[in-house]
DNA sequence: CCATTAATAGGCG
DNA sequence: CGCCTATTAATGG
């Protein structure tokens, strides 16, 4: 299924390494272990496993999410190709607090913390780089809060896909999670989530097919 | 196939 | 809207 992939080339799918000089990208290569496989449905973290490390999705796709006091899946967020998560457990002592599980077969590339402290110190441009790219990030969780407390389900749902829109570049936008972990991921329930889907297409606003959605307007 | 999980439907607070 | 239950669809072995 795979064919060729080197670490220079994995380096630059991160979008957060993406920008760097070529020699920068081989200085990180030495510290990072590449292409680890994990089957679809697998965890690729979870709370307590002593993986200190930051990693980036090479291939494939994770949520990530924890459990709320109920015991219920809360998800925090998607990783797609090129993604980049655990930037905090490069800086604290402590592991993962969350889960990571692949939602399709998923191979990722990591770097353990002490590491890349060393780099980092050696390396200021890859702190500024990395300084903005939690900037992005901050901006956008605030801006999914901000939605999330102001808009009902329907205008959650709405916004959601035209931002899987945006990011697919198409209207015609492929579910990649299980609709219940999409509801997860919005704060509804997956009935409310099913009865939105519903009132929409009465709407004429959409037509659902399956894991795929058309956006009328 | 059967068993489990996901999605939908309907009722109710 | 969330929670609950029942039914059906989809998935995986």
């Amino acid at each position: 299924m795979d064919k060729k992939h080197t670490p220079i080339a994995c380096i630059s799918k991160a979008a957060l390494f993406a920008d760097l000089s070529k020699a920068m990208k081989e200085k990180i290569v030495p510290i990072t272990t590449h292409q680890q496989y994990f089957p679809k449905g697998s965890l690729i973290r979870q709370p307590l496993d002593g993986k200190d490390g930051m990693l980036v999705i090479d291939r494939g796709s994770a949520k990530v999410y924890n459990l709320n006091e109920d015991g219920k899946e809360t998800i925090l967020g998607i990783l797609n190709q090129g993604d980049i998560e655990g930037q905090q457990n490069l800086f604290k002592q402590e592991s993962n607090e969350n889960f990571i599980q692949a939602l399709q077969d998923t191979w990722i590339c990591s770097m353990n913390r002490r590491d890349f402290q060393n780099l980092l110190k050696a390396t200021p441009e890859l702190a500024v780089t990395m300084l903005n790219d939690f900037g992005k990030k901050l901006v956008t969780i605030e801006r999914d809060m901000a939605i999330r407390k102001s808009l009902d389900a329907k205008g959650r749902l709405m916004a959601r896909l035209h931002d899987l829109a945006k990011d697919q570049g198409t209207n015609y936008v492929t579910l990649l999670l299980k609709k219940k972990d999409l509801a997860s991921y919005l704060g509804i329930t997956p009935e409310t989530l099913s009865r939105q889907f519903k009132i929409l297409e009465k709407e004429k606003k959409i037509e659902v097919h399956g894991k795929r959605v058309k956006i009328l307007e």
